[in-house]
DNA sequence: GCAAAAAATGTAACGGATTACATTTTACCA
DNA sequence: TGGTAAAATGTAATCCGTTACATTTTTTGC
């Protein structure tokens, strides 16, 4: 491959006109200008980028840390963020770290050792923790070149995007208490994860303000895939008093407790209703349409670059919390609560 | 951050016996070696991988061209690959390139300008093709550095991994044809794609060894896309003698199907069959849980990136072409073809 | 104890583009 | 036309780690 030194001698002139006239035109007269380019398209000549970015110190790369690329929700982020990133000149190296630490740090490594400039981390874990913190002696706390979303840690040391899941969570019970629901409930998602928590805290808000009181039997563990939401449906159903709605905490779970219903002989919605959260394509397309909780995951992906991308140009002196818009999706899914059962007391 | 000269004059040695320490440590005496990782943590030091790689030519990145990661076949086969780059120190750029070629055009760039040192293609696409060629007038036509994976271009210049798609859709037809299924629709991919077309060929194979006639008005479009498997039921069911069993090209299609013949008051698997292709997670929790073709998707994604860093490595002459094993799948989705309704005639 | 071989370490060039600073050329005005 | 400002171009340092080659130190064998 030919380099800069090459073109400046079929153009001759030297290497610094080379430069600028690939860089900054107007620095350079019409006649060189057009000597330079005709040599460098007579060389084929492509500046290498290594070198550049070498030099600059820039990489121009930005590492996405996610759980899980074949999650859909996810898969959906990454496509914003490429779309954001794409635009800004920036490249996106994927860090698939199965909710791994040892590997999220692996990944984290590469901000540091030059590899990428900037970090996304979609999971609420701060992958920076697990290294020695650089510069702790520094007196100037900058920030992280890093940008959490979706969840969200609680301190992050760096912009975060969020939606506002206790909201959200709330909207999605009131709905299910609104057909008439009393005993809702919830497929939760790994029980240390803040956006779990939220979750729950906004279930318990409808709840409470519902005057419907709330029972520790009807919350149930999930991890967000279709298995386990399936599982876990199949432990509400097997309750001596089984709930008349289940809300999961994100679509898959939703469609595995469908399945779970349905195979059980109860139906969806007249039986029993089952909402979920993401609003991801097969949610529209599943047995019945699946009433949940839309969020804009492309809208997050490019806006985690944006933040990103302005941290690292020193656009930013403090961190922005961003909250994105949710919207309660409702199909056929969910509909009113049966009438109760014969001897089932009713104390409201 | 500190460098390497900074660390030589901490640990009062040359530059050369740091880098040796830390590269080649049988050349440096137990004493030096102590003093000068004494030293490396003394001053943090990290070597910036930008210098290294800038040096060396390699960086050690890989370019993945993917239509789209919202897709959930394509999520699972970037899984794999990210596995095996992790294990072989590559990172994975991800290039979503939603089909467009110059966009493809752009990611394969990253090669030429040393971005990324190898690329691979999920699409029967040679992006190469739209860059000048850079030295046509070499007379080694050496591998390029790419691997061609899932939808594999017929004469590709590199290594392919592909899955044997005519006899999948044969096996999948015959299983149809076995359920006694004589007038089986077949709902396509992307008309231009190889894969479409191979798809296709094995389902007429199966028909033609069965000696069932071929109808033209039995092929019906689609994009993949669940909406897409709606709108080609729709269309298949409103045909005057309509099919019994529809074989889609991808899961998301079949179950997008599946909701349409729902929907139209029949019964899936007892009035028509549907079969999928990929066995995605959905497809085991759809409604009824579908028949399908199992591909490796993650050993798709795994051994696309060993090719190809065989390929940079130089441990390839000829490029091969590494055929995946299937699987059929038969859920609850296909059954028994429903008896002849009255007045239609049965030629066999 | 000495020469020769082996081991350890050092010096400096190298990779390719950018850019501060130096130098040359051109333009302009009196 | 001489002189100065402005524009154009050139020179060489710089980013940082690696490594060929040179040099110094240690080890080995007799």
């Amino acid at each position: 491959m030919s380099n800069i030194r090459e073109v400046a001698r079929l153009a001759e002139v030297s290497v610094a006109t080379v430069s600028r006239t690939l860089q900054q035109p107007d620095l350079v007269s019409l006649k060189t200008r057009n000597k330079v380019l005709a040599a460098v398209k007579a060389a084929g000549y492509k500046p290498n980028l290594m070198a550049v970015r070498f030099r600059s110190g820039k990489t121009h790369n930005l590492v996405v840390l996610v759980p899980t690329v074949a999650n859909v929700f996810f898969a959906r982020v990454i496509s914003g963020m490429q779309e954001a990133a794409h635009e800004n000149q920036y490249a996106l190296l994927l860090g698939n770290t199965l909710g791994d630490d040892e590997m999220e740090a692996a990944y984290a490594r590469m901000v540091q050792t030059s590899q990428a400039d900037g970090l996304i981390q979609l999971r609420a874990h701060n992958p920076f923790d697990a290294l020695q913190q650089q510069d702790s002696a520094d007196d100037s706390p900058a920030l992280l070149p890093m940008v959490n979303a979706c969840e969200v840690l609680d301190k992050a040391p760096c912009p975060t995007v969020v939606l506002d899941n206790r909201a959200a969570a709330c909207a999605m019970t009131e709905h299910l208490l609104a057909l008439g629901h009393r005993r809702i409930a919830m497929i939760k998602g790994p029980a240390r994860s803040p956006l779990t928590r939220d979750r729950v805290a906004g279930y318990r808000d409808a709840l409470q303000a519902a005057g419907v009181p709330f029972a520790a039997e009807l919350l149930s563990p999930g991890n967000f895939s279709l298995q386990s939401g399936f599982d876990a449906a199949a432990d509400l159903l097997a309750l001596p008093n089984p709930p008349t709605a289940i809300f999961c905490e994100n679509d898959e779970m939703a469609i595995g407790a469908m399945q779970r219903i349905k195979q059980q002989g109860l139906r969806v919605s007249a039986d029993i209703s089952v909402a979920g959260f993401d609003d991801i394509s097969f949610a529209a397309f599943a047995d019945p349409p699946l009433t949940t909780i839309a969020q804009p995951a492309e809208e997050f992906g490019r806006t985690a670059v944006r933040l990103l991308i302005d941290v690292l140009e020193g656009k930013l002196s403090k961190a922005p919390k961003v909250i994105l818009p949710f919207d309660l999706v409702i199909r056929a899914s969910t509909g009113p609560a049966p009438a109760p059962k014969d001897n089932q007391s009713d104390k409201t």
